[in-house]
RNA sequence: GGCCCGGUGGCUCAGUUGGUUAGAGCGCCGCCCUGUCACGGCGGAGGUCGUGGGUUCGAGUCCCAUCCGGGUCGCCA
């Protein structure tokens, strides 16, 4: 039976107490933990998000009815007590933040009995997400989860701080928006009042904070919701929050100024970590012949060695035809992997499959000098001497190779070296590396569209001295843009915006738009350029991955309170759902088949 | 959409080559215990082996389909 909390005020939380407060009387109200019933003394472990106490119960302190109440105490009943915080009679618990006192209780209520969870509320928990997600508010009891939420409030609250000081303003732009279809899938919300329309949710507040530039609030910054209707990853949920922001009279080097300060000082005064500045910085053309990614994890090495020049004439048709077609060959050294049984070298040829390579070949470098070798065969001793010489082959060490377009060698090899620098143990998980990527390619080929679309986004800024190839050679010109990438994943990237007509202009020419199809979309962007645009540039954060990376998480899902799974649904409300033929009739929407 | 991993009492898992009545730890229920804190002691309950079909004398185990969850490729300007 419930009993009610009047007259009763909580004082303090558990973890809150110490041996400072030792003979005072406190009241602290929670939900049980554990109880210990020793006979004529109960122990009870109350918890709160602040941690874990000790309460003892015994009749001479707290009277008969109240032991009863003690006696009936279950795992997560939520309880008040009334007692006195003393020094532990018996063993001090190491274990415990508050292991020094407990607080002997005079008065207790139960104010809400419970049932027993479905899975244990405790830490580390092993238990199945798909449970832990169907009973998420239980999930959300357990410390670790409370740990990683609570530190991501003292994460954007740091971020506000800073940026506020740095004269940043915080200005919220709409959730309904206009659909925009370059890039992700929106997620649409159909128009009662014009019925056929429909608001498109953000991606990301792109063009609203470009317009805040065009009124003149020079530095903003928003801790926005965005969303995208593509399938999740890890590190990917279809709604998820930015730390946006957007400076004016500023070129790149001001917004990295700024964004690693921001980040120093975040890392320090949320989780207490030192970075030290300047951040280091790599262009992307580096990035992608040394790691064969834009987002390197570079707390190892093991990088790519470009092959080309030292295979090419050789006998190997797959190095030759690859080289032909303009591609490239480049290789790995897993150092001391020589001795890799068979079977795990299959693993990885097939890995590299999964990334579009056709094969991977592969060169064990046995303790003796000998060569193990799935191409071997095909080149003289000469060449393959030169080729192990160029990739620092030692006795004992893999040589793997990938041979194909760019794109593809970069990215098998790419992936390859993480899962080795895994598997090899290369990584050092405490280590915080920040990265930025800078230079990036303008423009991707698109082979399904025929056409170059934008690596970042159509407004994206190049850099002055490739500007003149704009229309030549768009293959060639470099952006504005950069990333900032930490232990291998993007953390956030942004760019100098266009803001002059005329290049902007050139720019939707390269990607295909026709100048009337531009203007539809993005007209009021461009319209407002026409009255006084300020040069300007920003960078967004994906505020989820930061705080999963800091709290060393392992999927964004355990630093958000209520995320989706794979499919995009909850499985804690049951959204999506289907809703009733009157609200479809008022949009204006019938089903084309029920499903 | 493709590929990979998983689904066995409430939870986490084991389950041999297909072979008795499917096990363990934790949890849960009852009784006992005045210094426990991974409390302890005694006793007990609890399982359509995700679902459907098939092979077989016999299926948790093999085959097919399907559902659910996770990872990943595609996708994510």
């Amino acid at each position: 039976m419930a009993e009610a909390m009047r007259g009763l005020k909580r004082t303090h939380r558990c973890g809150e107490l110490s041996l400072a407060h030792a003979g005072e009387t406190v009241t602290v109200m929670g939900w049980v933990q554990k109880q210990r019933n020793k006979g004529g003394i109960i122990f009870v472990d109350l918890r709160d998000r602040s941690g874990l106490l000790q309460i003892i119960f015994e009749e001479s302190d707290c009277g008969g009815e109240n032991f009863a109440k003690a006696e009936k105490m279950r795992s997560e009943f939520v309880v008040a007590v009334v007692g006195t915080v003393e020094k532990r009679a018996g063993a001090v618990n190491e274990n415990l933040a508050t292991g020094e006192i407990e607080i002997r209780a005079k008065e207790a209520r139960i104010l809400s009995e419970a049932e027993t969870p479905p899975f244990p509320i405790e830490a580390d928990s092993r238990t199945k997400e798909e449970l832990r997600l169907k009973y998420r508010y239980l999930d959300l009891r357990r410390p670790d989860l409370q740990r990683n939420l609570i530190l991501r409030s003292a994460i954007t609250a740091n971020i506000r701080k800073f940026l506020t000081e740095e004269g940043f303003l915080e200005i919220e732009t709409p959730i309904l928006g206009k659909s925009t279809p370059e890039g992700a899938r929106d997620y649409l919300v159909p128009s009662r009042v014009h019925p056929g329309t429909f608001y498109g949710l953000p991606q990301s507040p792109q063009l609203f904070k470009q317009l805040l530039m065009c009124s003149g609030y020079d530095r903003y910054f928003q801790i926005a919701k965005c969303f995208r209707d593509e399938d999740l990853r890890a590190d990917r949920q279809p709604e998820f929050t930015q730390v946006d922001m957007e400076l004016s009279f500023v070129d790149v080097e001001d917004v990295i100024d700024v964004n690693e300060r921001l980040i120093q000082f975040v890392c320090r005064e949320a989780i207490g970590l030192e970075v030290e500045l300047p951040l280091p910085r790599i262009c992307w053309i580096d990035a992608m012949n040394r790691y064969g990614s834009d987002k390197p994890d570079t707390r190892f090495g093991m990088e790519l060695t470009d092959v080309s020049e030292t295979v090419r004439g050789c006998g190997f048709g797959v190095f030759a035809s690859a080289l032909e077609q303009g591609g490239s060959v480049r290789g790995i050294n897993a150092k001391g992997q020589g001795a890799m049984p068979r079977k795990k070298i299959d693993a990885l040829v097939d890995m590299a499959r999964g990334y579009g390579a056709k094969g991977l070949a592969y060169l064990c470098i046995g303790e003796d000098g000998s060569y193990k070798s799935s191409f071997a065969k095909f080149m003289t001793e000469e060449e393959l001497a030169a080729l192990v010489k160029v990739m620092d082959g030692e006795n004992g060490d893999l040589l793997l190779f990938a041979a194909d377009k760019n794109a593809i060698v970069w990215s098998v090899l790419g992936a390859l070296r993480l899962e080795l620098g895994k598997q090899m143990g290369l990584i050092d998980e405490n280590r915080f590396q920040f990265l930025w990527v800078t230079e990036f390619p303008l423009l991707e080929w698109n082979e399904e569209e025929n056409r170059f679309v934008a690596m970042h986004h159509p407004f994206t800024m190049p850099m002055d001295e490739d500007l003149e190839y704009l229309d030549s050679d768009p293959a060639r010109v470099r952006a504005k843009a950069y990333d900032i990438v930490l232990n291998g994943v993007e953390l956030g990237g942004g760019s100098v915006r266009i803001f002059q007509n005329d290049i902007q202009e050139r720019m939707f020419e390269v990607l295909g738009f026709e100048k009337e199809d531009a203007y539809n979309r993005f007209g009021f962007l461009l319209n407002a350029f026409k009255y006084g645009v300020p040069p300007h540039a920003g960078l967004a954060y994906g505020l989820d991955r930061l705080v999963m990376l800091l709290v060393h998480a392992e999927s964004i899902r355990d630093v958000m309170a209520f995320p989706k799974i794979k499919d995009a649904s909850c499985l804690l409300t049951n959204a999506p759902d289907v809703v009733d033929e009157g609200q479809l009739k008022e949009l204006g929407i019938g089903m084309i088949e029920t499903p």
